[in-house]
DNA sequence: ATGAAAGCGCTAACAT
DNA sequence: ATGTTAGCGCTTTCAT
């Protein structure tokens, strides 16, 4: 920047200036001073300005979470990334794997790092940490999971109406005695789900039956597992309403392995859609997060919310789409 | 910093240097600096340490991916992840989607943010931008991709090999019209793949098709729409070796709706191995390349580099593995 | 319209 | 063993 300053014969306050391209600068030296940066091909530090001016400026944005494995995180991710390119944000990216200590570490090191704006999917709706951040004035917008009384703004979608749909879908193919899997009941979506699910039994006359429900941990490990146990019972299940991708796909195994035909002997329907989810066979019925989307609108609630951090927040519910395939 | 000398009754520099752990400090000193640190919470800023010491130093790292979609690159990012988070570094991730232009736009951020090194699947080999910060000092490992004439480390799998067992092994099978649906030959291991297809029909005395090899841009799509142009030709193919993830993915998409049995009617190998392929219909035979350990040893190399920068380069091909399942 | 200078939070000589 | 101080590259008053 000095160099900048010296050839266009100017002080680096006016360089500044027009890489700002704040107040009032002569057209005649900005064309002098664009010309030495052109041909210095200077670029500016966002170390220093991010140093100097505390915040708002600082062209850097945290992603927070859970785990990456997940092609739902991954799609918001994108969206983020969309929006956050297009706005000249780079992002640092922390994939806490759903485990607290991990996240309350990259949470200080997001700090630490002086971010303008944290998009995250939380551990829990009551995580210490990030709530005394979004007190501390960072500007933080929540995906697939809110923060319990604080103020954030919060994009997702309707998990219970989402799971609700799925399980009437299959109450009205015929299936009897439908399971469900679900995930982690820290996570806001897993008991939404499984609300849900309940719901839809209940409104169709069905008692919900205890061993029909399993709570895992939301792995692709938890999905194998307890779909052996449910499948390999007794009284096994003619369907299973599953709590998320990874989950999905984990019973899927159980079910090839176990050589059972979709849908006849088993039915299943996913929640979360997958972009390839023609390529299971069969295609997979599930209930479609708008994840890109998702991602997108995240992106620029934060971005707004950067340039105007008294806003009020805004929740935005997404509609959860079943997608009927051929799974049941 | 300033709060924590006051309250230990020292100056900065101390501070500093307990922060630093360097040096020779009083453990009196030492311990009464601890404790303010904690009583203050006091975390120091990443970023003016970031400022102060031009390299080395500054925790942050970029990682540059062309599709964060295709499940080998999160893997791989999982492994980065995992030592990079042991060491205290920070990760920016920045998903090009192939694009050149865009690939370049990161890289001006990335160097913009004085990150300390960089781990990167670069578009192409030849990459002039890439090729310039290596140059100027950068240190920089390629993953799954190579940078022609260039001091860098380099993690990445045997393509060729592991194309040329997938195909020999379709050969031994008894598969007569092996197609070859492969990726953008501007990436290198699109055609380190198609070669090995090629060797292993030319060492059974088989001579390639031209008929029976298309070149995509690597995405689903591509996937989608090349397998659908092979299957339903006039004298269709009765094996498809497919070069990566998504066009596998896309492949079995379109074999699907064409209802052909696999492996009866369609074989199928596909180049990537996903965690979840047990989860396909029939269980996917794929070559696998160790993703998370690729990016696990790509981080530690690195890491390595930074700390000694003119260490010798070192060029990790790791094995890529067949793993024999039901889809041929 | 432009320049001078202070300072963001830290590290690394250099002094003591 | 510890303190003083000069920057790192920028933004932003305050002068001019």
């Amino acid at each position: 920047m000095n160099e900048v300053a010296k050839r266009a014969g100017v002080s680096i306050a006016t360089v500044s200036r027009v890489l700002n391209n704040s107040e009032s600068v002569n057209e005649e030296t900005r064309l002098k001073i664009l010309k030495a940066i052109k041909e210095l091909k200077y670029q500016p530090s966002r170390v220093a300005k991010r140093l100097r001016s505390k915040s708002g400026s600082s062209n850097l944005l945290g992603v927070l979470v859970p785990d990456i494995r997940n092609p739902f995180y991954v799609d918001v991710l994108m969206g983020i990334e969309d929006v956050a390119y297009r706005n000249n944000y780079a992002i640092i990216m922390c994939n806490f794997g759903q485990d607290e200590k991990k996240e309350a570490m990259y949470l200080d090191i997001l700090e630490s790092e002086a971010i303008d704006g944290l998009i995250a999917a939380p551990a829990t709706e009551y995580d210490q940490r990030l709530k005394k951040m979004v007190k501390n004035g960072l500007p933080v917008v929540c995906v697939d999971r809110g923060l319990k009384d604080s103020d954030v703004d919060l994009v997702w979608v309707n998990n219970e109406a989402g799971a609700y749909a799925a399980v009437d879908h299959l109450i009205r193919k015929g299936y009897k005695r439908i399971a469900h899997i679900g995930g982690l009941p820290s996570i806001p979506s897993s008991v939404l789900r499984e609300k849900g699910y309940r719901s839809a039994l209940i409104d169709h006359q069905i008692l919900p039956d205890p061993g029909l429900i399993r709570l895992g941990d939301s792995t692709y490990e938890s999905g194998v597992r307890l779909a052996s146990e449910l499948l390999k019972s007794k009284t096994p299940p003619d369907a299973l309403f599953t709590g998320n991708n990874l989950i999905t796909l984990g019973a899927l195994e159980t079910i090839h392995a176990l050589k059972l035909k979709i849908p006849e002997e088993i039915a299943i329907i996913g929640f979360d859609d997958m972009s390839w989810a023609n390529s299971l066979n069969p295609a997979l019925t599930a209930v479609r997060q708008p994840a890109f989307e998702i991602g997108k609108r995240a992106g620029e609630l934060l971005i707004q919310r950067i340039s105007d951090p008294k806003r009020p927040c805004i929740q935005m519910t997404m509609n959860a789409e079943l997608m009927i395939r051929s799974s049941c």
